[in-house]
Formats: C-alpha cells, structure tokens, sequence
DNA sequence: TAGATTGTTAATCGATTAACAATC
DNA sequence: TAGATTGTTAATCGATTAACAATC
C-alpha cells in the first residue's frame, strides 16, 4: 500500500518537510495561492528548485497563479506518508525525552509514541504526557508483544549502543538516535543518527564567513 | 583570527561533526590510529569520501597504518572552531529549551548559553541549569548590553517570529531556531531552522523502502 | 493585452565513486 | 616482503542554476 512508485530523490526528501511547513503556514494566514518563490524563501531554497521537487509527483501549479495550497499539502502529506500512522516507542525519559515527547509536529507526521522506557525505579509505573513508563529490563518483552518497528532512543551518550543492542533483538526495524554518541546497528535496521549540536558548526562557520 | 584561509565544501562541514564524534569515541577506548574505513561507518558515509574530506585540510594520515587519532581530533577542533568561545542567549524555558540547555556537546562546542528569557512569571528571576531567567521584556536591553551575538530560540511556534524580530532589532548576528514555525530575518544574519520532524520524513521513507 | 509565474530543457557545478600508484 | 591503508587523479553521477517558451 505504499504509494512509492515515485521515486524520490534523497536531497528533495529534505526539503519537502520545510515546503510543507510553510505549507501550513499558508494555510493558517488563509491564502489560497502560493508562489514557488515564497515556498523557497521560507525554507531557504531556490525558486527553480521548488518547482523541479514539486514537479517530482505531478506538479499542479497554474503559471502566473502558483500552487493551491490545500492541495498541495494534501499531495505533500500523502508523499511524505504523513497519513500513515507509525507506533513508536522511547527509551530514556530524561530532559531530552520528554521535549521530543511534548514536540509538536511528531503526532503530525504520523508517529505515536505508545510507550516509554527509563531505568529510574520513580519514574517506572507513571505515566508521562499520558505514556506509560516501563523498565528498561522489560524493553525485550513489550516491543515483541506490541510489535512496535520504530525506537527513539534518548538515554545518556554511554547507554546508547547497549540501548540499540536490545531494540534490535527485540525486533525493531527503524531507529532514531539523539543520544550524543555514535552507534551502529546491523544493516537490515534503519538507522538515523541525530547530534543536535551538528547544526552549530554549519551556524558558526557561517557567522564567521560573515564577519570576514 | 579565523583560520578560515580553509574554504570547507557546505557538505564537508556537514559530516565533520560526525567524523569528530567517532574520533571521541575512539578516544574513550584509548585507540592510538583509526582508519578511514571505521570513521566512515561511524558517520555512515564512504571510506574515500572521509580521507578526501580530511586532505582538505592537510590530510595526516599514514599509508597502512590510518589517522593518529589525537592529532585529528585537534585537527578538527581547529576547523570547527570548537575552541572558540560563542556567548548565546536562549529564548523559551520549556521542555524544549531545557533540554537544549543541558544537552551534552553544546559546551564542547563552545556555545556557552550565558542568559534565558521567558515570560512566564514563575521562571523570571530564578536560575535553571545555572543561568539566569528574565523576562521577555528585557530581551532588547540584556541582549544589547551583554553584545551578545547568537540566539536559540525555543518558544511555542507561534511566538518565533515575533522574537526572531526582537533578537534581529537587539543586534543579534546568528539564530538558531527549533521552534517548529518557518521564522524569516533580514539577510545579514544567519538563520538556521531546526526541524527535529524532518528528519522522520528521511526514517520512514527508509522504511518503507526496505519493507518492499 | 501585459504581467506573473509555471514547467522543462540545456548548461553548470559540485559531490561521490572507482581505480591505482605511493607509502608505511 | 606482504598487507594494509593512504592520497590523488580521472570518471561518474546527481544536484543546482540559467534560460526561456508556454500558460494563466
């Protein structure tokens, strides 16, 4: 049932969330049209470049006009598989694990954390933002039994990997890693390794570039 | 004093991050050498991909031996300007910016987040994580005063754009942005929108790739 | 019609990969 | 020496930009 007989490319596939913020921004303000140089403005991107992405999927824009924006989103939701509902689950409630929690826009794109795991004897039984919280012992047990395909882990650097190990065995397919720590996973597991603090070096590197 | 006689490809800078991660890491485990072949599949990048990024900047590796692995990391602690110090500001103490706060790496970065703002009565006058609340009022006159140049702002979408304006008017020169709205500022300062979603989109179509 | 903006082709640019000699 | 791994050149690949006719 995956509509992925387009193919899209890696760097467009970037993009598109940003388009579709705006998107939604649009949407908010009531405007009817957007132009592929608005879209780009808003996500720092070049106005031809817009319109080749968006051509990708069977582009509806009318020249001199530019793109309806409700169906643009709906045709970006459907691409991006913001419908499709993903259950989750996240291990380390920590600072870091409740912002991802409470952040708005992972509901949106269709991924439900169902579960929470933490190695805290306080916090295992509670619940957080209406989540369960379970040990971290019984991480094997209740991903097979849910059989949850997604993990966000987000424990201290140092647990990571041995995080990871667990998530694999009990079956998980895709993981999202904000620890501060590299790991790896075998090859049949998705993996995306997030290091919030990447950003700053392209931040500073141009900052500098501009003072020059 | 930038050594910035360097002109580093945008998407170079990109990995360096990830190369000096796994160099941290080889460090822990008191590795002498490593290889391009091991950074790479730390970062998950190409072995040869690695070696031309590091030749960039006067590449001193050992034929059949690989990287000194102190040398390099120094190395790139001097291309990324972490020894560098940035003051920032954060604006929004709310899960999101507590999290950011705390978030180990942003120090070893050098962004030494100096002042929070945020208009929740409670907050104003007490200390989190060491520094100091004020009121969202202040923002103009602190920021001013203190000259500082780099904001982070996480505050509820809807308020971005209204203090990416405050920041921009304060003198502000970087903003980091993870809040989840597209913000705008005027072209001589550097923006950067975090989109911690985004990155959901990249996972799931991973995914579903591999589930064909 | 005139102005705006799209869609697309061709040209450019830069990133990635392949191949291999050089070196420890 | 044999094996490992680097550094670099050349070839490929894909992304970005420029140009412009087509369309509302």
């Amino acid at each position: 049932m995956h509509s992925d007989s387009i193919k899209v490319p890696k760097f467009t596939l970037k993009r598109l969330p940003l388009y579709y913020r705006c998107l939604r921004a649009c949407l908010d303000r009531n405007q009817e049209y957007v132009s592929s140089e608005q879209i780009g403005k808003a996500a720092q991107v070049n106005a031809v470049q817009v319109r080749k992405d968006l051509a990708l999927f069977g582009a509806m824009g009318t020249p001199g006009v530019g793109y309806c924006v409700a169906d643009l989103k709906a045709k970006l939701e459907e691409v991006l598989g913001l419908n499709n509902v993903n259950e989750a689950v996240l291990i380390g409630v920590g600072r870091l694990g409740r912002a991802i929690i409470d952040y708005p826009g992972f509901e949106r794109y269709g991924l439900h954390i169902v579960a929470l795991f933490d190695s805290n004897p306080e916090l295992i039984g509670t619940q957080v933002s209406g989540r369960p919280v379970f040990s971290t012992q019984e991480i094997l047990h209740i991903i097979r039994r849910l059989q949850i395909k997604v993990a966000i882990i987000t424990v201290p650097a140092e647990y990571a990997q041995s995080i990871a190990n667990v998530l694999v065995e009990a079956g998980i397919r895709a993981i999202w890693n904000f620890a501060p720590a590299v790991i790896e996973v075998p090859s049949h597991v998705v993996l995306r390794n997030e290091d919030l603090a990447a950003g700053l070096a392209t931040l500073f590197h141009y900052l500098a570039e501009r003072n020059e």
